[in-house]
DNA sequence: CTGAAAGCGCTTACAG
DNA sequence: CTGAAAGCGCTTACAG
């Protein structure tokens, strides 16, 4: 069954079949009439390769997700896809690892499948600023801040990760921790997690607070295991912490239960707090206090930016989304 | 930048370079050289679009994955897709709903997209018995078996639920629980809780236990708070329960929540069981017990029978995969 | 082993 | 408002 099919059966020509299927407006209500019934009756679809081929027209929207053991973009990523279909986009998602090169994976999938919008759930933006370049097509950066890149194709939405480390910081010394340490993402490049690691240690630098990203630092990956596993090098070589601030809510759920095979009890003897706010913080036991980023509006701001450049030529929009400091369980106040 | 433009600047037609490019082995060794040489150099990437027009050959694999909550999914996805890229497949990830309509997805996708394959994580047999001869792409179902279908493009790989279901309720009589509850999934159609539902009930029937359906089960989606809800209304029907077996890890940490919420200590008070065996359950406090569905084997089977079907002509495979009762903390031994 | 040519299913100026 | 025709970038018999 192929459009010409649909011509015989109607009785007009491919022509004007194909500006039916296509909602041009110059056709007679007549014909639009006569072809749809024909297109329900036998429940046509257009050939997807063929039109996008003559068309030069771009397919579907691509979401790159970084990460996936990462729960926020999870949460995320099913709000994203959820606004895109119901403004009839088509969808496509492709997994790369946490320390994966988003953007010349990217700019190969535009040459082979011609998307016609990006977006990216995370990303490292010495990457974007060294290769970006290349990529043409309207793109959003999810979760870090492109605005000061300048490339006219990329709006980006963020939270301010650096000020919510610091607001994190404030909360643990206002509750009367002076020893507190840091757990997981990367300094390297600029990851997700660098400005969050920055922002928390200026914080207490500004503090008075004695810390040395080389001892009251631990890098890891956004996975329990890892969580795990950098929670304990931490607490075996700075035991007399009171407080440890976690770059994810994963990495957290994996340092309470390092800490737990340690004989600590959360919070009693250790604090813990979180970053992101992802549903499982609410479910568990402490409930942890975290950083709440706004899922929902990064989203919607994501996807609608996104078909906005997509139809008309707009300029680029760099937002900073409001996060909250989700107070629950997982913190004890020593001086209170 | 065509295959046109690599035909000039190779000096040989574009016959010939089409032929190079999928190494169609009717080709010298001096154009293979030449042509590559430029292909090179250039970068160049065939049309996707072009290519799959003219052949009617099938573009990518499609995995659809059913609920966006279900982290053994997200754990089986990984899996899935990471092999497929390992043998040079393009991967396509759909999510739907968990009571979304799979196989009509499916059809029309394959109008649209002509994938070459399909992966199903999760499914309902009842859709796929009545609408599923319309799809005709070699197709693998995980998590639930079509052995009974008798479809010929239809593998299907699975843990055996009914079994693992007995062997949780002979694992919690053998502690001596005679109350135990159910949480989650669904009776309707023949989704992939219902044979777990259906093992569990008929084994506490055989041991002669009190257990009705309309009392001692609730409802619900995979998801932590359908799982608190659901397990909030068990408890406060049955407030004498001393076992809730979840049909799922995130069920079940949802109920965790909610007997805590109502006072009950995890496993003193009242006993959970699981069913997934996802990361999670080894990081909670108190671990879960669960059964643990060898998600590595699954995805392997999967994926190598799909591979396999998608270049021979082979026969359907329909596999079961052993469970493991990972027995962990969160069950109290009443006799011991 | 290679090239010239037809054709995949659609879209889109171009006439009318 | 509509049709006939060219063309998107590739693949694949068909000759040679």
């Amino acid at each position: 069954m192929t459009i010409k099919d649909i011509a015989r059966l109607s009785g007009y020509g491919v022509g004007t079949v194909s500006r039916v299927l296509n909602h041009h407006p110059d056709v007679s209500d007549a014909a639009r009439e006569r072809v749809m019934a024909v297109v329900r009756q036998y429940g046509f679809e257009p050939n997807s390769n063929a039109r996008h081929l003559k068309s030069q027209t771009l397919s579907s929207v691509t979401v790159l997700v970084k990460g996936t053991q990462n729960m926020l973009f999870a949460d995320l990523l099913e709000r994203v896809q959820s606004l895109l279909l119901d403004s009839g986009e088509e969808v496509f998602v492709t997994y790369l690892d946490e320390d994966a090169d988003e953007v010349t994976y990217a700019a190969q999938l535009c040459r082979l499948r011609r998307p016609k919008g990006l977006i990216f759930l995370g990303g490292d933006l010495e990457l974007f600023r060294s290769k970006f370049a290349q990529i043409t097509v309207p793109s959003v950066l999810l979760t870090n801040s492109a605005a000061q890149l300048g490339f006219g194709n990329l709006s980006s939405f963020t939270t301010d990760d650096s000020a919510a480390a610091a607001c994190v910081v404030e909360y643990l010394v206002s509750r009367g921790h002076t020893r507190i340490g840091l757990i997981g993402g990367n300094l390297s490049g600029e990851q997700i997690s660098s400005r969050r690691i920055r922002g928390a240690s200026a914080a207490m630098e500004s503090h008075g607070l004695a810390f040395s990203l080389k001892s009251g630092y631990e890098p890891c990956r956004f996975s329990l295991p890892d969580g795990y596993a950098a929670a304990q090098r931490l607490l075996r070589r700075q035991p007399d912490l009171t407080a440890i601030f976690c770059m994810g809510d994963v990495i957290a759920f994996g340092a309470m239960r390092a800490a737990r095979d340690l004989g600590l009890r959360i919070p009693e003897d250790l604090s813990l707090i979180g970053y992101d706010g992802i549903v499982w913080t609410r479910y568990s036991a402490p409930r942890l206090t975290t950083v709440r980023q706004d899922t929902e509006a990064l989203a919607a701001r994501g996807v609608s930016t996104l078909l906005k450049t997509l139809h008309y030529d707009t300029a680029p929009v760099h937002e900073v989304i409001p996060f909250q400091l989700l107070e629950q369980e997982s913190v004890l106040a020593l001086n209170g």
